[in-house]
DNA sequence: TTCGGAACAGAACATATGTGCCGGAACTGA
DNA sequence: TCAGTTCCGGCACATATGTTCTGTTCCGAA
């Protein structure tokens, strides 16, 4: 959608614009045209709705008319908002440890913190969760100490799909990519230098997908 | 906050709730209480204020009396809707080019795409942009082929920040830890097994702060 | 200057919408 | 069975709120 041009509008309409965004932000619902009235500085509602009219046309908002309060901000602005899903923050994935799963409801209700996710980092998935780094044991997945990986919970996955698994007489954690070779499986790191690790499909269990890896500095 | 019950709700509070989700993730704005009666198959509005205002008490809502569509939903509850800020995917960051900076304003507007992320994972910061990571060449930096990169803009940095670095004499880019020497730089790779690099101040050019880095699978 | 449109003021109007009240059904505990 | 509570239905009412009408002011074009 081309962007409309925030320059074009007058002084009173930039201030309606920005007095939207902000009233959401607060509220969680649209003002009504008398709060924008006031909140502008406004001397009639006419006026306030003849501006609505004009950022109407030029694309910035859209309106149901005779529904109150029933202004919508389009486009790119700084402040729309999105839908995201809360990922509650499990713990910590390190090499030496399981990661907790299955998460039950009581788990996800006990997680301290919860990460902030938009829909499309999800891919959609509705039960993810996050896990962060503990430690330098996941380099050759090109993971570092104090990543956070989004993992989604299932016990089988498909060919070339990056996942965390349970290494049962390694008593180990590893990230890899999961190959089926008939009676046992290749674990390949995702750093391409590195050597596969071929191990008996009895020895492993897959423990969730990884959806996303994330590195804040 | 703790996470009321959504078990202890009626069945027809839970349609309110669910209704609730849907419509304001559909309109933007909350239902009115004749929407949610008709949204429902409720026979009286007095029925749907009767249940508002029991899940007001048990914490799933908050509504503002006497206003209409006031209605605002609690809760980790997902549809829930945050601000986010739409980050600007400005093209590739390869080893062999430089990145494109200063992203003015026109470069941001030709941007075929745009990543939306939340505001904690910008850090607050408004004039980031994004780059998919094309090739190999920042292993090093624990940064794989199709990571996307968040940068801020900047001239210069602080000792430790991960920054995105033009090595003019190499005519290069790099992610590296920056720090002043004296007369040169140390740039380290991430990776702690790798070796640090060190050239003169005047053959670097510091591009960007590197705010966060994604792996999409 | 005159004309016309854009923007604004003020008020009245029509409807949208939350709330209160009364009564009844369904259930519960004594 | 009876009183009490919870929940529902229906309706009227007050007000919150979008819309419209009339007129005014400002400003640039002809």
């Amino acid at each position: 959608m081309a962007d409309p041009q925030f320059d074009e509008l007058s002084a009173k309409q930039q201030g309606i614009l920005r007095f939207l965004e902000t009233f959401i932000a607060e509220h969680d619902y649209p003002p009504s045209i008398r709060d924008i009235q006031s909140g502008c500085d406004i001397s009639s509602t006419s006026v306030v709705d003849y501006n609505l009219k004009r950022l109407e046309e030029k694309g910035f908002i859209r309106r149901d008319r005779e529904v109150s309060r029933a202004i919508e901000l389009l486009g790119g602005s700084a402040g729309s908002r999105r839908r995201t899903v809360p990922v509650p923050l499990l713990g910590k994935i390190a090499a030496g440890i399981p990661i907790p799963t299955p998460p039950d409801a009581s788990t996800i209700e006990a997680a301290p913190d919860t990460i902030e996710l938009t829909e499309d980092q999800t891919g959609g998935r509705s039960n993810v969760f996050a896990l962060r780094v503990d430690g330098h044991s996941m380099v050759d997945a090109l993971i570092n100490d104090g990543d956070i990986v989004i993992l989604e919970p299932t016990q089988s996955c498909d060919d070339g799909e990056m996942v965390a698994v349970w290494l049962k007489a390694e008593n180990e954690t590893t990230l890899k990519k999961f190959f089926h070779e008939g009676e046992r499986v290749r674990l390949q790191p995702m750093n391409a230098t590195m050597d596969p690790i071929y191990t008996s499909a009895d020895n492993i269990e897959v423990q969730g997908r990884v959806v996303t890896a994330i590195r804040p500095f």
